[in-house]
DNA sequence: TTATTAATCAAACGATTGTTTAATTTTTGA
DNA sequence: TCAAAAATTAAACAATCGTTTGATTAATAA
């Protein structure tokens, strides 16, 4: 019997899954490794064994995110599109990722152990990635301002908006009471698309008649 | 002698502060209590004395942000300005509070560790007056969208936008390597308004648009 | 079929977790 | 000055931490 006709998958997924799903309530270091074990059905000596450590499986969740995000910005700014619908596209793109890996992105984008020595290059080689993303994107689609400072302001603004349904997490639903389906979805990537254009071109143009009038 | 007159401050507070220092740093679940005691010079019991564990710690902390925050809406609303300043200064006030205490600020709005059944209810009721508050400031500066399903999108998106420089922390420095002086927090929060401001009026202005053109 | 490799397991490793205890010192107020 | 209260301490508590070991089972390939 091959393995693909198994219902259940792969012991090594199965931790995966079971790891991000802890780490995304709990967070990562309120987590051991025993529960991760006990979830995913396997003897505790797997996770080491599959990922050498606790560490790995946070690692392995990260690489991926950061695989299917890479993905998305080459698919859409390799289309050469108009600056807006590109940035709506992106958006749109990305809230569907989230909205179908919910638990990953979660734990990909806030559980960053820093303090843990090995991950802090880790971290900063994945985080310059995903920065360099966002801002050949921005350049692109013309909402790029070249100033070293305002980068580090609007990048990570930029990231918070689009993130933040996520990372409010179980929130929304307790204190707005909304069904969180498709239509929500797609009322919420038009809203963040909507503020963020906006935001943006209002800001630009800020900007330049600031310039002009001095 | 006065204890007023000791540089150090008292053990309580010292504990408190090196919570805070290693919470947002570590994140709260990596932190041990013998380490906050180490760091604020004192000992291990005195957290269970003075916080009657380490989650007291962190409540304590949560507390008084909320406490400050409050204090701030309360100043502004209260002075019926119009809606774009209004909005502006307690953009400004917000980042300045998080300027002055960032620490303090970083770990009650990142460290909420929810799996904690004690912290369920607490986390709850915090969570929903600091809601509250938005929604009373955004109805005062006429920028409320009277709509559940819009509301659930854009107070957190407004939330995380505020708080974006503070949500990646150390990552600002280290990625874009530029110097947080008062000046760029004063760039910071005019750029968060704008963002804000104008994003929640082209969206505003949308809907209105949608509305009549049905 | 048999030798080899991979996968899985229970058990134990030492280290560290948050909290409590009981004794001791310091401070306070009468 | 002296008894009561508050503050502080070292030590020990049981529980859990992540990882490793060595044996056992399953899968693979010759």
């Amino acid at each position: 019997m091959p393995k693909e006709d198994t219902l259940e998958k792969e012991p090594k997924e199965r931790i995966l899954e079971a790891g991000a799903l802890l780490f995304a309530t709990k967070g990562y270091a309120a987590v051991g490794v025993r529960e991760i074990a006990e979830l995913a059905g396997v003897n505790v000596a797997m996770i080491s064994y599959y990922f050498s450590g606790k560490a790995g499986i946070l690692k392995e969740i990260i690489l991926r995110y950061f695989d299917e995000v890479k993905g998305i910005y080459d698919k859409v700014l390799a289309q050469n599109i108009e600056p807006e619908i590109a940035l709506k596209t992106i958006v749109k793109e990305l809230v569907n990722l989230m909205k179908k890996k919910t638990i990953f992105c979660k734990v990909a984008i806030t559980e960053m152990p820093f303090n843990l020595p090995e991950f802090m290059e880790f971290k900063a080689e994945v985080a310059r990635r995903h920065i360099d993303y966002i801002k050949q994107g921005l350049q692109l689609i013309k909402l790029f301002v070249d100033d070293n400072r305002y980068n580090s302001i609007i990048t990570p603004a930029a990231i918070s908006l689009i993130f933040s349904h996520f990372l409010f997490g179980p929130f929304i639903q307790k204190v707005w009471n909304v069904e969180l389906d498709e239509n929500y979805y797609n009322l919420y990537s038009e809203t963040i698309s909507t503020l963020l254009l906006e935001g943006l071109t209002g800001l630009i143009k800020k900007l330049n008649n600031k310039g002009e009038t001095k």
